[in-house]
DNA sequence: GTTTGTGCAAAAGCTTTGCACGTTT
DNA sequence: AAACGTGCAAAGCTTTTGCACAAAC
């Protein structure tokens, strides 16, 4: 594990925005000025490989990465486009094993709303 | 309406595949020469603004679009990127509309599995 | 004739990769 | 010195966009 790899999961670890590989580039560059972004790019897909991060595909934008490796959902702004864990408990959902024949080997859910803050902000939507 | 989003929209209607916006490009093409990629993606994006089409973004590789506009969810494969419809019905989820002081607009659910044919293949997974 | 959409090609956004070099063992 | 990871830059893939022209009204 590299100073390069290391860094790259602590920011990702310690940050709570689910942050895109270009976000984590320009923290990583405040404490490691000469890091290139494709590293960080590699040391996400590998630590993503490794199982240690989720990389996390929404409907809009780049991917994000996410240290919580426990079975959660994703809450994403459609407005901000924040993104904010929902804990499994929250959900009720049974096909988890088997379904048409599949092996189910995850899922995923991507609820889109408007955040308390945007619902602020925007007349139209209630 | 003009001819080529007409077409673009019968042939993400008319197939059960789910179609990328390249493949949605050959088979146009084959009704339409001269057709260019760029309109097919500008005709993909108005309708699915116009709420005729829906774009599936997946955890891998590029958009794919669904003329179903009931709520489903998807079952994409992880193997050979099939990409089925899951009917409502088959989910039970209730935090619909509220959540966290979110307005719920809408979720996206994905499962990732092994689908029939994969697994028949493959030694490993069971 | 004005509006709207097209084809084409260039550009943009995100991600991967080839390569020479530096580090580690 | 062999194996591995890096920085850099180029390339790759997906999608968007500017522009001149064509089609529709």
């Amino acid at each position: 594990m590299s100073r390069q790899k290391e860094l790259v999961y602590e920011i990702v670890a310690s940050t709570m925005t689910h942050p895109t590989a270009d976000r984590v580039y320009e923290e990583a560059r405040e404490r490691m000025p000469h890091i290139s972004l494709g590293t960080v790019y590699r040391n996400l897909k590998q630590l993503t490989e490794e199982g240690r991060l989720l990389e996390i595909s929404t409907q809009r934008g780049p991917s994000r990465y996410d240290a919580n490796l426990e079975q959660h959902s994703h809450l994403r702004c459609v407005e901000c486009n924040r993104l904010e864990d929902v804990p499994e408990s929250s959900i009720n959902f049974d096909a988890k094993s088997r379904f048409r024949n599949y092996k189910i080997l995850e899922y995923r859910l991507e609820l889109l709303g408007i955040c308390p803050d945007c619902r602020k902000t925007s007349i139209s939507v209630n």
